[in-house]
DNA sequence: TTGTATGCGTTATCAT
DNA sequence: ATGATAACGCATACAA
């Protein structure tokens, strides 16, 4: 068995009480005694119980990372700096993956409701459920990450994809492509749909006409991206050029166009989703849009820190753009 | 304030202790009041303080999985397959990143000595130090994963690298490739050892003779494969192959080897580290040693349930073979 | 400065 | 079958 403040205590010869605030570095104690103590207790290896404490103070010091998919190098970026920024705050994480189903949400949400936790962050996923929205009345510490819905009454840190792919869509018109295919997820999910306003904003920006038969729905699997090509390929009007606005996605739809033999850009330029070691090594260099993965996982434990300590006013919704890192594979030859 | 056991008993008009029982499916409660219990439990969406519990049954139904490093898409997939094993057990996961780093790692540590985890296994990662020593004297439930060590006391799960690596120069030499450069991490760590006695039992085997300078030491990153490449081209007997045994030094090796302007299978055959999406895009297709990573997280969340709950008998050591998966970048072309 | 006492929300051991 | 009560290990308000 583990040794405890009482078994402390009774060594230095001292009440609990006074063991409790002598480790815990609060005031009121005799420079001696506390000396003492720290010292029994460095003896002994003594490690507080963080149960009891946590029952005590009505605190864990420990998070939910919520997940919806763990695929995603960028999702995995975020949760790196999410661990980095708590680990300085002394925060634990619990890591909980949801694969995209919603019941599985619901159940890593009583995390919050059963005091497990003191706080949660959600990544990604559909959208913001019935018991995610019980969850903000009664007063939780949530932080949504690139989650949007109709009625969001969350803390969130969001990558602004409309704006992202603007920018994808007017480098392409740029460079001379005029057919810009765009790939996306299902359409039930408000985040696609700010995608696609920012495809329609660009064409319609530049005075071109944008073809609503070149979106198309996919889920974000590998597999995905290479069945949208094969989908696409089978059109009367083929594009020129393709936008992909997911991670595995634009592996996929790559692989695809090579496997149909065709060059990029010569046949069809990409333009794919992620600044990470996938898209870094896949041939041609590919022109991406980056995701801020390290500011995402920051921001939101900033925001988490505060809402836990009550130190947020209102809904904070912080929104980060994305970069346009322009390689080869969108960079057209007649130019 | 949430509801608490308390607040059901009340409204129940029971005690506190029938609501327990009645709620935790023990019996002794009649089924009239369990199913007014439950009721009521529901209706006001009761959630039992995880905290309280584990105090008072001295069990927290949580575990630490310990990383060295959260960049290996391979132990990624460990702690994915992890998730879901634990899921399926009602198991949550603290994640905790050690980036290599012994005073991270001891801190972990305390998660088990201060009851807020059951049990934790370690991925990866350098010598057991004689904080993790002092953990097993207390009889903590601990497992490692893909560590070895010359004092080693625990219940761990292992890749066999000494018979992967054998693997890979057999398929090398049989593909008439003599001089094999071996790529592996610092020999200070008993896994590397390992790797290099595999390389020499298979040259040995094969009645050829290993050369000690084809054997060479980087760290496990993208830049410390690329490096590893340079360092060996300056070599008086350049090698007409490569064993990398890494995941990200594998990616590093092949971007030198290209960038230097040779090819693969050609100038140097490469057989590389790790099954993933990383090895299966990069060009060309790359031969591998497959790690067994669902099976490590299976089999090592077993053994850990089994530590936990007092059914395992002494030390249980699992070690798994990678397969070598043959693609085109140790082909040779004149066979 | 230090000690006493109480509570945090459960589970578990006794009675009844 | 049910209830009263004592732990679990700590923090904290209050008393001394």
């Amino acid at each position: 068995m583990q040794i405890t403040l009482k078994d402390i205590a009774r060594m230095a010869g001292v009440a609990e009480s006074t063991v409790s605030r002598a480790l815990n570095n609060k005031k009121g104690v005799g420079e001696k005694t506390r000396k003492k103590i720290i010292k029994i207790a460095e003896e002994n290896n003594y490690r507080p119980n963080q149960l009891a404490r946590g029952l005590a103070a009505n605190k864990t010091n420990m998070i939910a990372v919520v997940l919806s998919e763990m695929d995603s190098p960028g999702n995995i970026e975020i949760v790196k700096s999410l661990e980095e920024a708590a680990e300085a705050d002394n925060y634990q994480i619990i890591l909980c993956n949801t694969k995209n189903d919603p019941e599985k949400e619901k159940s890593y949400l009583s995390l919050l409701e059963s005091n497990q936790v003191d706080g949660a962050v959600f990544i990604g996923g559909k959208l913001v459920g019935s018991h995610l929205l019980r969850a903000s009345l009664d007063d939780n510490a949530i932080v949504l990450v690139n989650r949007l819905s109709e009625e969001n009454f969350f803390t969130s840190v969001l990558t602004d994809y409309s704006i992202g792919i603007y920018k994808a869509v007017n480098h392409l018109l740029e460079q001379n492509y005029n057919n810009i295919a765009l790939v996306c997820g299902s359409r039930n999910n408000l985040i696609e749909e700010e995608k696609i306003s920012g495809y329609f904003n660009a064409y319609q920006e530049a005075g071109f006409k944008a073809d609503q038969n070149l979106i198309f729905e996919t889920d974000s699997s590998r597999q995905g991206g290479y069945n949208a090509f094969l989908e696409i390929i089978k059109n009367d009007s083929v594009p020129d050029a393709f936008i992909s606005t997911k991670e595995l996605t634009t592996i996929g739809l790559v692989e695809a166009i090579k496997t149909g033999g065709f060059f990029i850009p010569d046949d069809f330029a990409v333009v794919g989703y992620g600044d990470n070691i996938l898209t870094s090594i896949i041939e041609p260099p590919l022109t991406v849009l980056s995701e801020p993965s390290k500011e995402l996982g920051r921001i939101s434990f900033d925001y988490l820190l505060k809402l836990i300590n009550d130190n947020l006013e209102g809904q904070q919704i912080k929104v980060l753009a994305p970069n346009l890192i322009i390689r080869d594979s969108s960079i057209s030859k007649y130019n």
